[in-house]
RNA sequence: GCCUUGGUAGCUCAGUUGGUAGAGCAAGGGACUGAAAAUCCCUCUGUCGGUGGUUCGAUUCCGCCCCAAGGCA
């Protein structure tokens, strides 16, 4: 049997479908979402209530205190046995997530390299850049790994300081890396098709609902129990917007209208980053049971 | 009814001492290999309120009209 991977953009219907299949065909969830995995971001991550579960086991979800930080690498790490445990239980594993780059993970073996992160030499790189400018920055990595510099634009610093940083602890140019992407287990992926507009005016109306099921309050209870605001997951939408509102309650007339904005773009971002997924199948909007059954079409 | 100010991109506005216009935001497209709900790149748009006049040429100057805001009655 394949994995089954439902990706697309936030607020397209993901959760239900995933727990559709999942029933339908004898699966478990697995969850691809980089918020998700923190506990106690419920309300603005739309994270799956029991209910929305309805019966079907999910993985991933609540691993991590929100307090400490979490990247793709730990991510697949977790992942990879999980997936292969439930293929060893005669299961199928259905993705379900927003965070293309984290499904990728699961689906596919990259040939990359295994340096880690290092927090002193980030910051050693911001310092520079900050400093000297990040033309500068970009000019110390063409000299080292110039077929890297050459595909990153200077303003991209996170990604100038990460080619740095694998120069840097291991010798070895992120350019002179093995990219290509070699699948790992035969899948199928799929995304609902919305229509622009209506994609719009569902994130309208999931915003609306998150504020008005407290969402305000969950930011200030993350706050109050020592979560800084600084904190990786303080960076999700809706989360980073609630934290400066409470700095300059002149925003809170815009505050939905803002997290909304930020919400359509990052759809946006979503919709690219899928188009590219080999195997990915649209299907057209229509009830839980209906899309169903298409995608069984392709099992 | 009179006076004043304004009407330029989806929004907020700039500008042209007369040669048919540009910023920010929004929107659209793209990149992405250990921060990815992050980070970054690229692009579009206009009967310049309407209508006459002056002019080689008007969005710009003049007249009239319409609309909005404020003030006076």
């Amino acid at each position: 049997m394949k994995l089954i991977a439902i990706c697309g953009p936030t607020a397209s219907g993901k959760t239900s479908l995933a727990v559709a299949c999942a029933k339908a065909f004898g699966g478990e969830v697995v969850s691809c979402d980089a918020l998700l995995v923190y506990k106690g971001l419920n309300i603005g991550t739309a994270k799956p209530t029991r209910e929305e579960m309805d019966g079907a086991p999910h993985h991933l979800i609540d691993i991590v205190e929100p307090t400490q930080s979490f990247s793709v690498h730990d991510f697949e790490c977790a992942a990879l046995p999980v997936v292969e445990d439930i293929l060893a239980r005669g299961k199928v594993p259905v993705l379900c997530g927003g965070t293309g780059f984290y499904m990728n993970a699961i689906l596919f073996r990259s040939g990359f390299g295994h340096a880690g992160g290092d927090a002193a030499i980030r910051e050693k790189y911001e310092r520079i850049a900050e400093e000297r400018g990040r033309e500068y920055l970009h000019a110390l990595l063409r000299e080292c790994d110039p077929e890297s510099a050459e595909k990153l634009h200077p303003n991209d610093v996170k990604r100038v300081i990460r080619a740095l940083e694998i120069y840097e602890l291991t010798g070895c140019k992120k350019s002179s890396q093995n990219d290509s992407c070699v699948p790992r287990y035969p899948y199928e992926a799929f995304a609902v098709n919305w229509e622009r507009q209506t994609l719009y005016a569902r994130i309208h109306e999931r915003t609306q609902a998150m504020l008005q099921a407290g969402l305000v309050e969950e930011v200030k209870g993350l706050l109050a129990s020592g979560v800084p605001e600084n904190a990786q997951c303080m960076q999700a939408i809706g989360y980073k917007e609630v934290v400066e509102i409470l700095k300059n309650d002149d925003l809170h007339s815009t505050m939905s209208d803002i997290i909304e904005q930020n919400t359509r773009r990052y759809a946006k971002r979503q919709l690219t980053f899928f188009k590219k997924l080999p195997h990915l199948h649209w299907l057209e909007p229509a009830g839980t049971e209906t899309m169903r059954k298409e995608i069984e079409r392709y099992l």
